[in-house]
RNA sequence: GUGGUUGUAGCUCAGUUGGUUAGAGCGCCUGAUUGUGGUUCAGGAGGUCGUGGGUUCGAGACCCAUCUUCCACCCCA
């Protein structure tokens, strides 16, 4: 049997788990700043808590976990099993709908408005692609049981607050799914509107062009695509925009009621500076109903580094009706190459070990194994070699293990004159154990 | 799910139109050298060439399947 991890996954070395836990501890600084508390669910649930939540699409994506026993038995059509008969649990898709269910299951003894943030990893069984895979960790704050614009605004503060804290020069593309509907409604096609905004969210990548013959395609007309012209275009400024699209919209109340809320928002956020209204944004979740953003890293070809959005009613799937939210998602992965990229990663946050005790034989191996022992307990990290080996090899390891020290015990070395040396500097000392005690007591501090 | 791409020693990779015992660098092991590891030298181990079929006198090279990698779609994070 050959060693092989599983399509779309990843092991994490100590250097990588250490990277990654700095960003993790960051983000929770953030979350716990914007006084969001954790919350774990499940990696699985039931499968009808997932399924049909994400689109068809988002179904076929599903990890489902066959059920125990020999369920094949009551299965009708063995050739052709309906995947319920199968399957009763899946794995989660994302962290949103384990929201919406612990909401709904727990409405009674919560207090809205509920704020929580959330650190897990997820499961799609896609096909694997840069920065895209099948496990990976997603990092999301939401607040539900509030319909205040304020939520939304705290939403993007949190966003600079987090990617400042990171280092990460960002800016947000905000826009409002009111403002899409309108769009569609002066354009007199509110029945495709979810059509028609998951292609125009391509035009930064295929531009103009490419969206009038994508609509063509699916069947636009000329006449409608003409009306949607306006949507195409970008500005730089934020005012600009935003008088652009009064304008345009003013025969819709509910394009009306998205600008509104989008100047309600940039009003008072802290760094207006860094929003960039978007119309083109759609984001791919249909159950968006309010103001959406997506961040994006600058100084790097990344690609988004989060988003989010209002949505209305998630819960009403699970009979908690009335119910609205915000919710924003940190990508983790994306944010690990941005970091990578800009080279912005500490060098100082891998936990190495600090000292190796090493010893050319046997007669000093009880001395030395309580040097370890009192080591530790003043809370130094300390590894013992274990065998009796040439020193040159335990030298090797040490330094292989990113030790800062190494102590040697020699077979005539007697308590008062332990060696010390530090790799770092190439300096050697001789102490006594009280002396050495000291040292990385010292070095501690 | 569609189309392409990748897979040779622990790592990074060579391997010429199918033809003898499949190579290099780094790493590893052993021994010397360097006044206790980091230098230098010498020697050595390690590969069913992703896996399973097939074509052929002969396959690491060709064909099929499968797994994996990366990429573009779909979709999304």
């Amino acid at each position: 049997m050959r060693p092989q991890s599983s399509k779309g996954t990843r092991d994490f070395d100590l250097i990588q788990v250490s990277r990654r836990n700095y960003v993790i501890e960051l983000l929770r600084k953030a979350f716990q700043t914007f006084s969001f508390n954790p919350l774990e669910t499940p990696s699985f649930e039931n499968i009808e808590t997932l399924m049909g939540k994400y689109g068809d699409e988002g179904d076929r994506l599903i990890f489902k976990i066959l059920r125990s026993g020999d369920f094949m038995k009551s299965v009708s059509d063995k050739s052709n099993p309906k995947i319920k008969e199968i399957a009763d649990k899946a794995l989660r898709y994302d962290l949103t709908v384990p929201l919406a269910r612990y909401v709904s299951q727990n409405s009674g003894k919560l207090s809205f408005p509920y704020k929580r943030y959330q650190i897990q990893p997820v499961w799609r069984a896609d096909r694997p692609q840069k920065g895209r895979y099948r496990e990976f960790l997603q990092c999301d704050a939401d607040v539900v049981g509030s319909d205040s614009l304020w939520q939304e605004v705290e939403m993007i503060d949190l966003y600079s607050f987090a990617f400042q804290s990171l280092g990460i020069s960002i800016e947000i593309n905000i826009n409002n799914r009111k403002i899409l509907a309108g769009i569609a409604e002066i354009c007199g096609i509110e029945n495709r509107l979810i059509e028609f905004t998951v292609v125009l969210d391509k035009i930064e990548k295929i531009g103009e062009e490419g969206v009038i013959s994508e609509l063509t395609e699916k069947g636009f007309s000329l006449k409608e695509i003409t009306k949607l012209k306006p949507a195409f275009r970008s500005f730089e400024n934020l005012n600009e925009s935003i008088a652009f699209l009064k304008d345009w919209l003013n025969k819709s109340e509910q394009g009306c009621r998205g600008i509104e809320e989008l100047e309600f928002v940039i009003k008072r956020v802290k760094d207006s500076g860094i929003l960039k209204l978007n119309v083109s944004l759609a984001r791919g979740l249909n159950y968006y109903t309010g103001c959406i953003f997506e961040v994006n890293a600058l100084n790097v070809d990344i690609g988004s580094v989060g988003g989010g959005g209002r949505y209305d009613n998630l819960t009403a799937m699970f009979g908690l009706e009335n119910i609205s939210g915000v919710g924003i998602s940190f990508g983790l992965d994306r944010i690990m190459l941005c970091l990578e990229d800009l080279n912005l990663l500490p060098d100082d946050i891998i936990q190495f070990c600090d000292v190796v005790i090493v010893r050319v034989d046997e007669s000093s191996s009880d001395n030395g194994y309580k040097i370890a022992q009192e080591l530790r307990a003043i809370g130094v990290s300390v590894d013992y070699y274990p065998d009796i080996v040439k020193i040159k090899k335990q030298f090797d390891y040490a330094e292989k293990r990113g030790a800062s020290h190494v102590i040697i015990f020699e077979s005539e070395n007697d308590q008062d004159q332990i060696r010390v040396k530090n790799l770092m500097t190439g300096e050697s000392y001789h102490m006594n154990r009280k002396e050495l005690l000291i040292y990385f007591q010292e070095l501690k501090n």
